[in-house]
RNA sequence: GCCAACGUGGUGGAAUUGGUAGACACGCCAGCCUUAGGAGCUGGUGCCGCAAGGUGUGGGGGUUCGAGUCCCCCCGUUGGCACCA
């Protein structure tokens, strides 16, 4: 190791401990990466908007997986300032959420005193990376500057009738004592703790994020975003094109609707379902069945989300003891109550066509209903034994009878519509976006409650509506949220017009922080306004955009809904916020397990005759690679890394891994060798003796060493190309080809070692600057200039020719990549190693690819 | 079940438009240097074979002079969705 305390003190090993504070202090002290503010200054030169999703700054601290796509970021934000762009590159926190207030409950601190202490950490740990972000417009969205704005936020969509309060069945999640929004929660458990989740009634905040549905679809197809990411969001928006069909009950005057996309099949409905919740149930419930659908839809309600879904294999329902009236045929078809019909989803009731749908098949064949089958395949038979869910032909059903199923689509909408029996319909499976949560730490609602059940909004000055003191961060007993805790000074409210009334006491949930903090960065002190409208014509939009690919549709589907009222409101210029989206993979590590299951400490392990075994009692473990987690003791902390071997080792090991949106495993020995590497560069152009000058550099012109002047204009061409790709692993091997070369070299000409520093200061920025000012230089490589290359340099003009005969490869020589086909054809026949194989044989073709390969075909 | 992505040496991974499979690195082997080294340097390293040669990108088939790359089927891994009518 060449850390000063293993070493002698005479040698000048490569000293990371010793210089990457160094130049990151006089970074900070020459504000290097200081953003201009100054609209000319700005315009003098094309911008760069290139995010970070910024942190939960967690108890934890960072672990290696955060700054995979911060390094990312921060080599292309390098590149492109070297390039002569503005560069806008921030950083905040995003800093509501529920573990710093079970945090406080636990350490009896108020909230923002644990987060402040998170966010110093992660700072600190952020900044030993030697990240280049413009620390000036650091955001954190818990204080009251910045969620002033998001209430202010929040006021315009509440303007825009796009806030309402609703009384509707929620997530409700006893062991957090909060509601969670449908996304947060799968097969009935919170996705982030696993908590169960329970359903239950109450008055919560909506926002109307389905009056947005359609653009917030129409929008991606202009997005540079991964398919699959943009896949997501469609499914989840799950927009479908179908009819609503009125149904006509006996002794019920207002019938019921259902909604279907598949109105050509509506002759062979044979009979209908309704939610459990549905509110026409009581009142359709025939005398005779009173009994059995009470019972059933009380313990429908009772079920837990979590029942509901493990249930899903069998489906229950009750028959009500109504009839309904088939508007296509006129028979009447039985009413049944089942839970397999939701009530969230299109009107709570449907049509059940059991022929063609196989949830319909598998309750009718359960409860002996009849199955008629109204469309047939076009070509061969329809499948025995199953619902015939494809399109087709209809049949049976009168005048649809003949057509293929899109045509009879159209013609049974049109009749519906004619007949007033029903209307054609887009529904959407993206439901309003549940905004409130019973939690302190979060933004409270700018909004209070009159005597008369009426609320209003408080006035725009009023803002920000800080949070109060309270003793403690629980629901009450009566089950109100924290802040019905909050002393009259600051529940009790008068509105300018005199009224009085009392607080919300509800809190935004964690997203609503994040989904305009991208905008706050443009213009993060400004006092008068969320940004300044200058600054966000010349900012937006987010030209690159990378984080975890977890987001893919909560926060990035809440932020573009959120972007686009702002573009309604004129706040914003740009449709969408994110022009490019990059989803880095997530780093994951060896584990190692006993026989019992339990998990041990990596250092607990170690291989011996092929096997892992446990170091102590030499039983075998079992070794496998695992997401990252305190309880496999297999997560890896940043600064141990750059403990060991400095933040520029860390940062280059991060992108040489592999590809940056894939999935990879973390391995120490890798960091080791970007080590090495960097030891190589610091040992090319220092004397690790005397700590001068290494006697090779030379201040020849770089044709002196014509070889090494090739390579450094391939590495300049290659590095600058693959960074903008963000494909940065091949980029470094690239630069690492260019040291062996340079390093095996008679002589090492200056101009051709600073034109590599330049190169490899976006990667290796410490380093990089130290050998800069070793050099002679006094100003900071980070401002220089992206070196040049000159393509003539980088191009080969000999190859190496392939023979192959009958496409194996036979023989192989150096050729002048233009020299012509004959030539190459004279030449492959004639190679000695070629012969052999076509000696007494015929050629049947000759396939010449000009400084590529010849390839032979004989016969016989 | 549906949708998407991905399967290349002992390991992480390279490989324009189909044209030398395995760049670069880890590990391993041999040698050199050193009082010493988890240091440095040189060479080797897909597999089988003494060699000539054969074989090889999850499996099977196809297109082509030529396939890691294109097409079809299957298997596996990962992620997302999952009664959305």
């Amino acid at each position: 190791m060449s850390s000063p305390e293993s070493g002698v003190p005479e040698n000048h090993d490569y000293d990371f401990v010793g210089l990457e504070p160094k130049w990151q202090a006089r970074w900070e002290a020459e504000k290097a990466f200081r953003t201009p503010d100054d609209p000319a200054e700005l315009k003098a030169k094309p911008k760069y908007y290139i995010l970070d999703m910024f942190p939960y700054p967690s108890g934890a601290g960072l672990h290696v997986g955060h700054p995979e796509g911060y390094t990312a970021t921060d080599i292309l934000a390098r590149l492109k300032r070297m390039q002569g762009f503005n560069v806008l590159h921030p950083m905040g926190w995003d800093a509501f959420g529920l573990p710093a207030e079970r945090a406080a409950e636990r350490e009896n601190l108020h909230p923002s005193l644990i987060t402040k202490r998170n966010v110093d950490n992660f700072r600190r740990q952020i900044r030993r990376l030697g990240f280049s972000y413009d620390w000036e417009r650091e955001v954190d969205t818990s204080d009251p500057a910045y969620y002033r704005w998001t209430q202010w936020i929040f006021l315009k969509l509440h303007e825009r009738g796009l806030a309402y309060l609703a009384e509707v069945p929620v997530n409700w999640c006893p062991a957090l004592g909060t509601v969670l929004a449908n996304e947060e929660v799968k097969d009935g458990v919170y996705v982030e703790t696993g908590d169960p989740v329970e359903r239950r009634t109450m008055t919560q905040w909506m926002l109307r994020i389905t009056a947005y549905a359609e653009r917030l679809l129409a929008d991606l197809d202009g997005l540079d975003w991964p398919e699959g990411i943009k896949e997501m969001q469609r499914h989840w928006i799950g927009k479908s094109d179908g009819a609503e069909v009125r149904f006509e009950v006996e002794g019920v005057p207002e019938g019921f609707t259902v909604f279907t996309t598949r109105p050509d099949t509506l002759f062979g409905c044979t009979y209908c379902v309704l939610a459990p919740e549905h509110p026409l149930v009581p009142r359709l419930t025939a005398p005779s069945a009173k009994a059995a659908v009470e019972a059933y839809v009380r313990e429908a309600r009772g079920k837990s989300d979590l029942a509901r879904t493990e249930l899903s294999k069998e489906k229950t329902g009750v028959f009500s003891g109504a009839m309904a009236t088939n508007p296509a045929t006129g028979e009447k078809v039985p009413v049944w109550i089942a839970d397999y019909v939701l009530t969230g989803y299109g009107t709570g009731a449907i049509m059940a066509v059991p022929a063609h749908d196989a949830r319909d098949w598998e309750f009718a064949k359960r409860y002996g209903l009849p199955i008629r089958s109204v469309v047939e395949p076009a070509t061969g038979k329809a499948p025995e034994g199953k619902a015939f869910e494809e399109e087709g032909v209809a049949v049976h059903s009168g005048l649809l009878d003949g057509l293929p199923t899109a045509k009879a689509k159209e013609t049974m909408g049109a009749w519906l519509e004619e007949k007033g029996l029903g209307k054609r319909r887009v529904q959407y499976r993206l439901r309003d976006w549940l905004f409130s949560r019973q939690r302190y730490w979060g933004e409270p609602f700018p909004i209070v409650h009159l005597a008369d059940k009426t609320m209003a909004a408080l006035p725009v000055d009023s803002l920000p509506i800080t949070l109060p003191m309270i003793d403690e961060y629980k629901p009450t007993a009566d089950g109100r949220p924290p802040l019905a805790r909050a002393p009259e000074a600051w529940s009790v409210r008068t509105l300018p017009d005199g009224r009085r009334g009392t607080m919300e006491t509800n809190t935004m949930p964690q997203w609503a922080g994040s989904c305009w903090y991208y905008l706050r960065y443009i213009d993060p002190k400004n006092a008068r306004a969320p940004w300044a409208s200058e600054a966000e014509q010349y900012w937006m939009p987010v030209d690159l955009y990378v984080g975890g690919v977890e987001h893919a549709v909560l926060h990035l589907l809440y932020a573009r809904f959120w972007h686009k009222v702002l573009f309604d409101c004129g706040l914003v210029h740009t449709r969408e916020p994110f022009q490019k989206l990059f989803n880095q993979g997530m780093i994951l590590a060896h584990s190692y397990r006993d026989a019992r299951g339990k998990y041990l400490h990596p250092h607990e392990c170690e291989e011996r005759g092929g096997a892992w075994v446990a170091s102590k009692t030499g039983e075998a473990v079992e070794r496998q690679i695992e997401k990252m987690s305190k309880s496999r003791y297999n997560v890896v902390n940043p600064d141990d890394v750059i403990a060991q071997y400095g933040a520029d080792s860390m940062r280059l090991y991060e992108m040489f891994m592999g590809p940056l949106e894939q999935v990879k495993p973390w391995q120490m020995d890798g960091v080791e060798g970007v080590f090495r590497f960097l030891a190589r560069v610091w040992r090319l152009v220092v004397d690790q003796k005397t700590g001068m000058l290494h006697g090779k550099i030379t201040p020849a012109p770089a044709s002196s060493e014509p070889e090494l002047r090739k390579t450094l204009h391939k590495t300049v061409k290659k590095v600058g190309e693959d960074t903008v790709e963000l494909r940065f692993n091949t980029a470094i091997s690239q630069m690492m080809v260019f040291v062996n070369e340079a390093t095996s070299a008679k002589t090492l000409p200056r101009e051709i070692l600073e034109s590599f520093l330049r190169a490899l200061s976006p990667y290796a920025p410490h380093l990089a600057e130290e050998l800069w000012e070793r050099l002679g230089h006094a100003t900071l490589l980070c401002k220089e200039a992206w070196p040049a290359f000159d393509p003539a340099l980088c191009a080969e003009d000999r190859a190496t020719i392939v023979v192959q005969v009958n496409g194996k490869v036979r023989g192989r020589f150096e050729a002048l990549k233009t020299l012509g086909q004959e030539e190459l054809l004279r030449m492959a026949k004639a190679d000695a190693a070629v012969l052999p194989w076509i000696q007494g044989k015929k050629i049947v073709k000759e396939i010449v690819v000009p400084g590529k390969l010849v390839n032979l075909v004989v016969a016989g």
